[in-house]
DNA sequence: TGTTGTTTTTAAATCCATGTAGTGAACCGG
DNA sequence: CCGGTTCACTACATGGATTTAAAAACAACA
């Protein structure tokens, strides 16, 4: 095991000072060429890494941002094993982070002492909370002294942060004013975990609002809401959507998962999609196109969403962007075999 | 912004040294329990959380574990978008190393001098390969002087390092037993990058060891291989398939996404699964189930893969295990409606 | 009380970089 | 040739912990 070549080494190699080698490598543009030189070429020679964790603890930056995730059962397991959502965003991120050399670290979450505490032990640059989390938590990382970017935060103290959305209203608006188009007039709603600060409650608003604009009745009895596993409680709803018989003959559901559940329960029924009901979902993962029938879907460009997440909290670190901005991305039809 | 607390500020609230409270932290048993209460004490008044960084620095230990998964296109979004094996398993890794204390850094990967210099540079204490990557990084990184554990690597540096897999032939054999009990002789194997170190050779291993034990043929023109997107992939060979007409009533796909592709291609061309193509997947994915129909797989327990390659790494730390071992997983047979 | 041995505690070096403050040399105009 | 400025570079303190080696405190015994 061979000792590892540290700035010292490099110094000592060029015969110049480790400051002048530091700021060789910093860029500070004030060391003669032949200085330059003599250093790059002892890096090269030496093949000298610099050390982020000292970096770190000497300019108390560890160029690593955290992405804290909702776990429940102790795991993110359960999350990473559904909800493709969360997968594909971080791909986004993570793309944009190696190209400004930063790493990302990946956390479930229990308490907001937790993140706390994570910030502090791993002087963590950045934070971004993906998903939905306890209102209480939003009003204490405010405390956090720490760049903090939300994803699809839609409760009351959205004003203090950074927050990256898709056009969830509109997206639900354009399902269903496209099931309106196809000839419904009777549709149901399913969601999940429809709290009232959940994206899925301004999905459901879209849905509403194309129904009010075609004069149609919004039926409480239409609107359905699980929690759980989405596909379980997509399967079900399918389920329970088939006891209503011809009340209902076209489904808008919240995302991609649970109208791959719903569909699954309706095939199993022997009900055919979509000459029996027509599915709409949202999101667009993967999955979608792979279905059969394929899912027309509410696409929001997820890893675009991860891009740009990644891009406001490095804004935020460079301080080009400070005052806290709602960033909506728009969301697009995409007509498949379902409808 | 108050500034940081450290083991300074406790040693003089305490009314005690630096050592003293990293001894009392680091639980070295020498201290009179008067002065380790005093400690504990200001530890708790202050809300001391240590640093991570300048332990890292200190003990050259960065309680992170690297993992490296390869990546194309400059990003693993492609990856985590289709490949769901991958987020599975990481699913299993964090649950583990949560539990200890350590984080996780996810990385694509395109030199074996990258790992090189990203080890150094973060200071991790092991790395996990997920995935197969060319031949000659498993020569190169044996030199990382870094505890090291692969994951569904066959090649021929498998001897140096711990490996965690699955019994791909096996599950192969089980897949296409299963088929030839159903009644079918004529079967086609659709593989993956099936250079010959692969899974995926040893799931056709598997697949000719069931046929030959059948007294069946194994005809080299219904073995298929295709290169890049899984679905993509499926999908193209599924329609390649429909081209040999009768000659093939079976399929066994050496993974699930392949497996989707594949019945998505069938049905658009109006075939039935499983009435006219029996199709057996692999992995057993979330989505293999919620597929129309539902997929018959091989299933191996990713989230129990990510769980023991995390243990194993752990080991290796500290120097519980040392001799590199081969680990594999057993396989079962999951029949669903495809079959 | 002095000697020896053991247990606690601490000062100071170390890990590897950054960055401030300061040094000496070259250069300038007068 | 002198005072002032700029330039190129360096010594050293700094960040927050660990850890070695040595000092201090305490105990036991003659």
């Amino acid at each position: 095991m061979k000792k590892k070549v540290t700035i010292r080494d490099v110094a000592d190699y060029a015969g110049v000072s480790r400051s002048t080698v530091s700021y060789v490598l910093n860029g500070v543009n004030k060391m003669s060429n032949n200085t330059k030189e003599k250093v790059m070429k002892a890096i090269k020679e030496l093949d000298y890494q610099p050390d982020f964790t000292a970096i770190s603890l000497s300019k108390k930056k560890s160029n690593i941002i955290g992405v804290i995730i909702p776990s429940f059962d102790d795991s993110l397991a359960p999350i990473f094993k559904e909800n493709h959502y969360y997968t594909e965003i971080l791909g986004g991120m993570e793309y944009v982070f190696r190209k400004h050399n930063y790493d990302l670290l990946i956390s479930g979450m229990r308490e907001p002492e937790d993140c706390k505490s994570w910030i502090q032990r791993r002087n963590l640059d950045g934070l971004i909370f993906l998903g939905l989390f306890p209102e209480r938590l939003y009003a204490e990382i405010r405390l956090l002294d720490c760049p903090i970017v939300l994803m699809d935060y839609y409760g009351k103290h959205g004003d203090l942060y950074h927050n990256i959305r898709v056009d969830d209203e509109q997206g639900g608006y354009l399902a269903t004013k496209h099931l309106i188009d196809r000839g419904h007039t009777r549709i149901s709603f399913v969601g999940h975990d429809l709290t009232n600060i959940s994206v899925d409650v301004n999905r459901l608003n879209g849905f509403k609002k194309a129904l009010q604009e075609a004069n149609l009745p919004v039926d409480e009895d239409l609107l359905f809401d699980g929690r759980g596993s989405f596909y379980e409680v997509g399967h079900q709803m399918g389920t329970k959507l088939l006891e209503l018989g011809d009340k209902v003959t076209a489904i808008f559901a919240s995302s991609d998962i649970l109208a791959i559940g719903i569909n699954k329960a309706l095939q199993e029924h022997k009900k055919e999609v979509p000459k029996d009901y027509a599915i709409v979902g949202f999101d667009d993962l993967a999955i979608s196109s792979y279905s059969v029938p394929s899912l027309t879907t509410i696409k929001q460009n997820v890893f675009n969403k991860g891009v740009i997440s990644a891009q406001t909290i490095l804004d935020i670190i460079n301080q080009e962007s400070s005052t806290p901005a709602n960033i909506t991305l728009p969301v697009e039809l995409v007509v498949r075999e379902s409808t």
